[in-house]
DNA sequence: AAGACGAAAGTGGTTGA
DNA sequence: TCAACAACTTTCGTCTT
């Protein structure tokens, strides 16, 4: 038995079935290398109440030099006047600051959580949004077009396979929208996001599919010769594997339908026969029989 | 009757002038 | 900014199991 952090899934290594999925990571929920990180991460945990700010009791040091009757300030109560004004500014924008970041942690939590993204993940998703706060980049943008974004980009990088098209749904955006956010992100943040493979796909699809461990060798074949014949190139990830996942469902008898791996992989049934019809041109399967 | 096939027209995003 | 373009989708009629 396996358990496979990447899909989330308990997986018997013998017959390849699925114990359990859509499982949550129990490790421990933060870690903190330092003492200024466990500060930072106790101030955000918890149940957050980010609709209750300062209900409407904020205090503001107005710009008049006057005091309550009218009369101008002393030399120095003008200088002390001035310094309390700039620490109030300056703690002002730590609480909007805050404010944004406990609301997109919420956010984040609730996209990861209708996506069944482990903690680990969601953890990334927190961190790469943190950056973005501190370059400046979330003002004047909505807090959940950002929130998805860095759920996409976490789940890139931790190789944790949801499309940009699941988490656009989860966060009840539109793609577009969450890709434009998602380029910005990585470009602004300098970040090297790798390419995502067919075989991540197939791994999951097959996984969704309850298919034998036989059927996901077969794939990962498959996929590994077409990608050395340049089948994969400037095609859809997604479509490749789900040709490659209803080769070896045909393969290994235990047949699925065009549709159902279509609609698993978010491609069509088109697409899934002009991958596959490249693909057995290509490949020989003799090789499996 | 369901699934598979494939032609043809349509779609949305990228690219390059 | 616009048109060409490639990948993919939609639609629909036909063939196969």
């Amino acid at each position: 038995m396996v358990c496979d952090y990447e899909l989330a899934e308990i997986v018997c290594q013998d017959c390849g079935i699925v114990i359990r999925s859509n499982m949550m990571d129990q490790g421990p929920e933060w870690r903190a290398f330092d003492s200024e990180q466990r500060e930072r991460r106790a101030r955000t945990g918890a149940p957050l109440t980010y609709t209750i700010h300062d209900k409407g009791l904020t205090t503001l040091i107005d710009w008049h030099n006057r005091d309550i009757s009218g009369k101008g300030f002393e030399p120095g109560q003008k200088a002390q006047v001035y310094r309390l004004r700039k620490w109030h500014r300056r703690i002002r924008i730590f609480d909007a600051q805050e404010r944004n970041l406990a609301h997109a942690l919420s956010e984040l939590s609730k996209i990861a959580e209708t996506l069944n993204i482990p903690r680990n993940v969601l953890e990334t998703a927190s961190m790469v949004y943190r950056k973005a706060i501190k370059q400046k980049l979330i003002r004047g943008r909505s807090i959940r077009g950002m929130a998805a974004a860095a759920i996409y980009i976490a789940c890139r990088q931790c190789k944790f396979t949801r499309t940009l098209e699941e988490v656009a749904e989860a966060s009840g955006l539109s793609k577009k929208e969450v890709g434009r956010r998602y380029r910005f992100l990585v470009k602004e943040l300098n970040y090297f996001i790798p390419p995502c493979t067919p075989r991540q796909y197939a791994l999951r699809l097959i996984a969704q599919l309850a298919m034998e461990g036989e059927a996901e060798e077969i794939a990962q074949r498959i996929l590994e010769l077409a990608s050395e014949l340049r089948l994969t190139s400037g095609r859809g990830p997604a479509g490749v594997a789900a040709a490659a996942t209803y080769i070896a469902s045909v393969l290994t008898g235990e047949r699925k339908t065009q549709r159902e791996i279509a609609e698993l992989a978010r491609v069509t049934e088109v697409t899934i026969r002009n991958r596959y019809k490249s693909l057995i041109e290509h490949l020989n399967f003799t090789v499996y029989l």
